[in-house]
DNA sequence: GTTATTCTGATCTGGTCGTTTCAAAATAAC
DNA sequence: GTTATTTTGAAACGACCAGATCAGAATAAC
């Protein structure tokens, strides 16, 4: 009923996506948004909500992505797949945005100017990636996987940071090397007290 | 010559620094400079200059405090000076701006809106941590001291995010058994390397 | 075709913010 | 005391931006 929607939803998240990343949420304006996108704000407000509720549709998006990402890199299950899923954002292509850092961990600084929802978000991926990394973990029979799960988190928001700081994912490679290494010596203390 | 300032600089920066660390540089109005210094937006550019070098002197004040504190916990010389390091991060009391995240880690997400002069600060910032760490790794001849500062470099980049999403540095403390454990293991190899 | 509903584009509005202007006040040098 | 210099406060400027209003266009149901 009504008229009908002159521009492809999908399409319009991902380029809202690729912006947002880019510029950060405060200085993604609706004009940028225009432009990037050929939608008026008018337009975006009246499919999406107002800017944060686009901008929580990107998230949720980008979220799930990247528990796909996860799954995949731990399968077969095994601390091997942490090193895998590292492995795997820094062979990001040059001109793709995870070139900008974690879409996610670049809001973290910003925190107090969005909502429950949001940060909300911001929390449920930080549990999703300790919980893998957790399992991953515990499949080697790896010790202290808890806590160990918790260092490769916090790891992980670092790597945003630096590949932010960077513009390219390209720094990282001596960081997975050494990840590698890291994990394998965990491994092996898990063999041993099996 | 000429009237006299009628505050005190040391005292506005201090309060200063503790208002962008806790609101973030973009969220710092000179309102709210001024509802927490009792200075002024005229009288703060006419003595600072424009907001972005007044939020310049702050972190350059602060970068000089971490680097004084990374030296006090690298002295002795050793790899447990970085653990000592950590700690001393997870144990700001609960008032302190350091349960706000590094000031300087806050502001890479927002890169982009800074010039040349401010990146270059988180640049320096960057450059004294990861030299600090090697240097302290290889007083234990830890074998691949660079690549393993570079990834200590990152994880204090991720307790940064990590004490900013949790608005306390409490939950640092299982990172910080963690990472006793890594280096005393990193130490055991520059003993047998020996 | 009619009606109701939804979308779209142009234009406003209300608000915020960084910085400037201007004049007055204060002080140092002479 | 005079002059030159600097600081200070109030008000205003100019830019920007998110979201609203409104009328018109398009379309689906009937």
């Amino acid at each position: 009923m009504g008229r009908q929607r002159e521009f492809d939803e999908r399409q319009v998240l991902a380029q809202a996506t690729r912006l947002f990343w880019r510029e950060g949420y405060a200085a993604t304006t609706y004009e940028a948004l225009y432009r990037a996108t050929g939608v008026t704000a008018r337009s975006l407000i009246n499919a999406f909500g107002d800017k944060e509720q686009l901008f929580r549709v990107c998230l949720t998006g980008y979220l799930s992505e990247i528990r796909e990402r996860l799954e995949e890199c731990l399968n077969p299950p095994g601390s091997a797949g942490i090193v895998r899923f590292f492995a795997a954002i820094a062979a990001a292509p040059p001109a793709d945005s995870r070139n900008q850092g974690c879409l996610i961990a670049n809001l973290v600084p910003n925190l107090p100017v969005f909502d429950e929802q949001t940060v909300a978000l911001v929390r449920e991926f930080r549990r999703c990636i300790r919980q893998g990394f957790a399992a991953a973990l515990r499949a080697d029979r790896v010790p202290y996987a808890e806590q160990r799960a918790q260092l490769l988190g916090t790891l992980l928001w670092g790597a945003s940071t630096e590949i932010r700081l960077q513009g390219s994912v390209g720094a990282l490679a001596p960081l997975v090397e050494e990840l590698e290494r890291l994990v394998d010596q965990w491994r092996r203390e898990g063999r041993q007290s099996r």
